[in-house]
DNA sequence: CGACTGTCGACTGTTGACAGTTTGCGGAGC
DNA sequence: GCTCCGCAAACTGTCAACAGTCGACAGTCG
């Protein structure tokens, strides 16, 4: 599990880490090329380790790479984003519907434990973290009990977190959103699997068109529009 | 489009593509250990590029890692193989619901010509080569539009013929493939999302009931029964 | 003045060698 | 005869250096 790193991990698989930290957190910008030699050294580790670890964040979907003019970060327009989200919507769909299905009792009350934190933090004044919006898709992938679909809606997410740590999430939606996981939670009680994937799909568009929108502000007018604003 | 390959790729990019072939075609056997210098020195290459391929096929589920020990090719007992088809269901039924929705008039053409294809070989005497099988579903895909779920769908088709190519598949077995084909195009014709994704459901029950199976006579008896088939 | 071409710099692609770890074998001890 | 310990071989992990390629700049020709 996520448990304790081992930290007799090889150094190309801390890097890994590392790395995937530094390019999620935005310390890399979006767009912007990592450079090898520089990164090496910066990391005090040789090439080797450091090119192993780019192509896994290749395939992970978080670098794409160009022969010969090394990786960067991957930047997505709204037509890759709606594509992505047709991709989440099928992983997480099928994962609602299979949590519903097999889900335990344990697997439901931690649903509605992580529920109650998110709405806890939310009314505290805090701006819902994604955090805990992350926490409960893990527990349902928990009670999904699939290990490939699982592993392959965490890549997603990971993709999704590149773009949604650009910008901010207004307050409209994310009462919407809580209202969501709260539908999704009783159809999983009531084993209802079609109620609880069409209630993940309604979720997710739901998301997608705020980031969509949130895209279309801060990138939509690019001629020129110099302004980065990477601090979030 | 994907014309001529581009023969100019990258040592560890033509490796890649090497190295898959040798671990479908089976030339490198199930469970086998890849050793890096050996394998390095067959293909006069160097181990760099050779380790790149070999994590690129790790990334795509082909061979798996342990720390010290290299890679190996991947072998599943039945729970992965059903773990497996939980993901392939996933991503095909949705594409299935998508291609209804989004089929051209071209796309539906080429679904009946691959389909008629099929037909032909198998009643020629052939024993309905997986090539249009995936032929099929490749169309499939590409009515859809969603190329993030068809990069997918790709991966997991791969890991599935890694399993396939090891036994054969009876006659029944096929006759019954090609009637659910006719299902899903019919209901693709009708653009009826939920019956296509019923019937890609129901197919890929089919077929994987028909892998486990032969999972069980060839790989099943073995010395020490260890038969920790637990998949639900 | 504009376009083309030759050269330079920087970076990726590749290689061979060195170091650390694991595994298997052989011998000593019980 | 069986078990445990130690050594050696083999393999993976890592590193530094070499070679090939692309982009940019400057010089030259029309």
């Amino acid at each position: 599990m996520t448990g304790p790193a081992p930290q007799r991990q090889s150094l190309a698989g801390q890097t890994v880490d590392v790395l995937r930290e530094l390019v999620l957190t935005g310390e890399i910008s979006t767009g912007q090329r990592v450079n090898e030699v520089e990164l090496a050294h910066r990391m005090h580790i040789s090439r080797g380790p450091l090119r192993e670890a780019i192509r896994h964040l290749i395939s992970e979907g978080l670098l794409v790479y160009v022969p010969h003019r090394g990786a960067h970060v991957r930047q997505a327009d709204a037509a890759e984003l709606y594509a992505l989200f047709e991709l989440r919507a099928a992983l997480e769909c099928a994962a609602a519907r299979l949590a519903a299905l097999r889900r335990s009792d344990h697997d439901l009350a931690t649903l509605h434990q992580v529920s109650a934190e998110s709405r806890q933090s939310y009314e505290a004044g805090r701006r819902f973290p994604y955090r805990l919006d992350l926490a409960f898709h893990q527990c349902l992938l928990e009670a999904a009990a699939s290990p490939r679909i699982a592993d392959q809606v965490r890549l997603v997410q990971q993709q999704v977190i590149l773009l949604r740590s650009r910008h901010e999430v207004d307050q409209a939606h994310t009462h919407a959103s809580m209202a969501d996981h709260d539908q999704l939670i009783a159809a999983i009680a009531d084993r209802d699997a079609d109620r609880a994937s069409a209630v993940m799909a309604t979720h997710l568009d739901r998301v997608r068109d705020q980031m969509v929108a949130a895209l279309g502000e801060s990138d939509g007018p690019m001629d020129s529009g110099d302004r980065d604003g990477d601090g979030g």
